[in-house]
RNA sequence: GAUCGCAUAGCUCAGCUGGUAGAGCAUUUGACUUUUAAUCAAAGGGCCCUGGGUUCGAAUCCCAGUGCGAUCACCA
């Protein structure tokens, strides 16, 4: 039939199903000559007229096709053969004409022309949706739900589930609006080696790779916050860097072995400061994301305008066990642990203990934002002595709906502390925790010439989304999470 | 890593105590010039996840495997 079912030249469109949905006036007769491209999804032919839905980016929208006015002479091959024969629904074509309204009342584009651009070879799963009339509600029939099918076919799922589409939507929404805050406040987004010599920044277990050239090992980033520390050293006041870390261990709804996290560094600054600032940038991406302050988060409304709730670590634990571990030693906490019947076994040191009895017994609690504050130097090499307190580290975690989706420090600039920090590092290691950090002797000579003050904050972009969009499973904001290969 | 659940048509799902594989939508053919989950008439469509076993006979029962999900453990 001479149709090129995948045409090279360009089809220009003018107009967008959404705009011409919002703002199409019969009386003003508007948008009488739009071109649109898109998917046909759905098809309704009746004999000499048809009426299609066409998806493009921005919605989708009735089309109304008449045989006689795309074929105004003899040859009806378009209509008859074309349009009602070979076009299957998941098609490409770009259509010309005007909008009006039916006499159903549903704003239309009449086609005067119409153009294939692109040929689906697999069907589409039909996804019908239509509105209850008793309640008003749109039902869905023969949903494309099949979490497996909707992830290793993400570019399906996209096509035929809009609400997904709107999630990624939001994510892009979450990083755009932190960007354009920490650009606002003057600091510089950078970017830091992923293959790294040594895995450092943070503790897990890293992909290991080799270097053919060099012969030699590497490691992809757990973390950046080493370099991204030695870029302040270097003169920068502020430098941030959105970027994928990667972490060869276990895989469930909260973890993929590669995620996204955003960590900040900000000279001159210290954990108090930091505090401040995350409410500030919190509410701007909650309000970019979602419209308003508050979301709506499983069975809870969380709120993000600060300020938020400040708890110490000890405070927090006192608040929701009644128990003052603050002066305990480990043989004591081990006790409490007993008592509030959490496991322990002997590799746990007293931070760690602490850190047992905090997450069974308070996490759970803070469902509003709650800064954690002042954590125990044991678990927590890179941050600074407290100013005041004996045995804490200037640290603090922001908590919502029970979940940690922030970390910041007053950074450790000392660099005979952090010497000897991360060699009682090494010594855990050699005690068989194979989590401890790894020294990393030119991140120390860094600090050697001097690192100002400093406040850093690290935070997971995809829990954040998670949290932004209700979703419980990171696979939903995720393009293509991690799957087992497909047999 | 442990426990539990699921796997049947392109999609969503039925399929009982074992007896020739089912529906709706999609697809194909035909009718229909403003329909809207269009309608009406007809047709095609299956490695019942894989491999063993029990049985005269297995989608169904048993064992093993694979994939996915949920819960738990570890982590962000």
């Amino acid at each position: 039939m001479g149709i090129n079912p995948y045409p090279a030249e360009k089809f220009d469109v003018n107009a967008f199903s959404k705009d011409i949905k919002e703002n199409y006036d019969a009386e003003k007769g508007n948008y009488q000559e739009v071109s649109l491209a898109g998917r046909i999804m759905m098809k309704r032919v009746m004999g000499k007229a048809s009426f299609a839905e066409l998806q493009d980016s921005s919605g989708r929208i009735q089309i109304y096709v008449n045989r006689d006015e795309i074929c105004p002479g003899e040859d009806k091959t378009l209509y008859n053969q074309v349009f009602k024969k070979l076009l299957d629904i998941g098609d490409f074509v770009g259509i010309s004409g005007f909008a009006f309204v039916t006499r159903m009342g549903e704003i239309t584009v009449h086609v005067k022309e119409f153009k294939y651009l692109s040929k689906s070879l697999r069907p589409l799963p039909i996804v019908k949706r239509i509105k209850n009339e008793e309640t008003g509600e749109e039902e869905i029939f023969d949903a494309f739900t099949d979490p497996e099918l909707r992830y290793r076919r993400r570019y399906v799922d996209l096509v035929v589930n809009p609400h997904v589409r709107e999630v990624f939507l939001k994510r892009s929404k979450v990083i755009n609006s932190m960007r354009n805050y920490f650009n606002d406040q003057g600091w510089i987004e950078v970017e830091t080696p992923i293959l790294q010599p040594l895995h450092g920044g943070a503790a897990a277990r890293p992909f290991v790779t080799h270097h053919n050239t060099l012969d030699m090992p590497l490691y992809l980033r757990i973390a950046n916050e080493l370099y991204l520390k030695r870029l302040i050293v270097g003169g920068f006041d502020g430098v941030y860097e959105f970027g994928k870390m990667f972490r060869n261990e276990g895989m469930d709804r909260t973890h993929n072995p590669e995620f996204t996290s955003m960590e900040i560094y900000v000279a001159y600054k210290d954990y108090v400061w930091m505090m401040g600032m995350v409410e500030e940038c919190l509410e701007k991406v909650c309000v970019a994301v979602t419209g308003g302050t508050k979301v709506k988060v499983g069975d809870n409304e969380i709120d993000f305008k600060g300020p938020y709730r400040r708890l110490s670590m000890y405070d927090s634990i006192k608040e929701y066990t009644g128990i003052d571990v603050s002066k305990m030693d480990e043989a004591e906490l081990r006790d409490v642990c007993k008592q509030l019947h959490i496991e322990t076994d002997n590799s746990m040191g007293k931070g760690k203990l602490i850190d047992e009895i905090f997450g069974e017994k308070v996490e759970d609690h803070l469902i509003q934002p709650t800064y954690i504050t002042d954590y125990p130097i044991e678990m927590t090499p890179l941050a600074k002595k407290h100013r005041t307190e004996e045995g804490l580290v200037e640290r603090f975690e922001l908590f919502v709906n029970g979940k940690e989706i922030a970390n910041a420090y007053s950074e450790l600039n000392d660099p005979i502390d952090q010497r000897e920090r991360l060699e009682d590092q090494l010594s855990l290691a050699e005690r068989g925790d194979d989590e401890a950090m790894v020294m990393d002797e030119d991140f120390v000579r860094a600090l050697e010439y001097g690192m100002p003050p400093t406040s850093g904050l690290g935070i997971g972009i995809d829990r954040l989304t998670m949290m932004l969009t209700d979703n419980a499973s990171i696979q939903e904001v995720l393009f293509f999470p991690q799957m087992k290969k497909e047999v």
